[in-house]
DNA sequence: TACAGAATGTTATACTATAACATTCCAAAG
DNA sequence: CTTTGGAATGTTATAGTATAACATTCTGTA
């Protein structure tokens, strides 16, 4: 039991493992084309550029870094320039919002619909996307009775990631 | 069953009924008070004011707001003024934050440690609070899956209320 | 009385986000 | 082709959110 558990595999337990990052990208960037073609929307090189910078790891990146990052890359230094770029990506659903940090992450699962769940650490910034169900049935449950038609739900765990965990109980680097 | 259903009650529905708002203020003003004397902390005139002004309605306000209305109580006009007052009311668990909408809300169920789950109308702002289970057993199946110690955890569920789904379907006033 | 810690007062500044309007680009209609 | 209208981008300005940093006052206790 123990012994499965340490192998446990799942989408959180990866993003939060040393893992082949580069096959990440390629997966969300290609089904990220694919559903921007299909749905007959204008992925422009901004656009992508902002993606791929969101991409490059699984920390949350404000909007200003972006932004940076986008002028070093002759996109303009402007405000307007980073948030025009996640207003598109979120929409699409591309990325979320992890509204904890006031800052911006890419979408682990472009190709569904779905409620986001983030763990966040709150000492590296490190997010990890699961997949929950929608929202939990007791809060459903709540909002029918309230007469409360829920839209869209998020949920934000804040914690200590496995890395930053075993740095605060032995600094020994 | 669709009867029954009208007539269900739960936190949620009551707060966004008509209801006594009296009986809400005194009881969580007077649950606040027994909590600060009995951990001893230091319950001063602008942190009880901050909680009253929070308490006046279920509708969340935005730091800037609760300055303002400190500012007419006599209580200072700049930002801190209010930040410390929120940051004291957070610590102790009397005020949540609304990540979603950059504002603060009283605590319905100061008497509890709890996950707070909120119905947040995107209308009217308004914001139910519902007590739901800490966290989904998915997430923390996750969790541990990923060596990732959640510490807390916060629902944000955006929708239409009862009263504002009423008016964009209805628009008659 | 002197001290220490908590709370408050005050100034300045950093960070987050959007409004508003000008310009350019491009594809579809004429 | 050309025009024309919507989408995207460029640009300036400003609104809104939050904290750093340091001075002062208050209060209980040694």
């Amino acid at each position: 039991m123990a012994a499965a558990r340490e192998t446990e595999r799942t989408a959180a337990a990866e993003a939060m493992r040393p893992h082949d990052h580069g096959d990440c990208i390629r997966r969300v960037l290609d089904e990220a084309e694919r559903r921007a073609s299909e749905d007959k929307v204008n992925f422009t090189p901004v656009r992508r550029h902002a993606l791929e910078i969101l991409l490059e790891s699984h920390a949350a990146m404000p909007a200003y870094g972006l932004l940076k990052r986008l002028d070093a890359g002759g996109f303009g230094s402007q405000p307007p320039v980073a948030y025009r770029a996640l207003d598109f990506l979120i929409e699409q659903g591309f990325v979320h919002k992890v509204e904890r940090l006031n800052a911006f992450v890419a979408c682990m699962y472009p190709h569904e619909t779905h409620t986001p769940a983030f763990l966040v650490c709150r000492n590296c910034r490190s997010v990890a996307e699961t997949c929950v169900s929608p929202s939990p049935a007791a809060l459903l449950r709540e909002a029918r009775a309230a007469g409360f038609a829920i839209e869209r739900s998020v949920v934000e765990a804040e914690g200590l990631c496995r890395d930053c965990a075993s740095e605060e109980t032995a600094p020994c680097s």
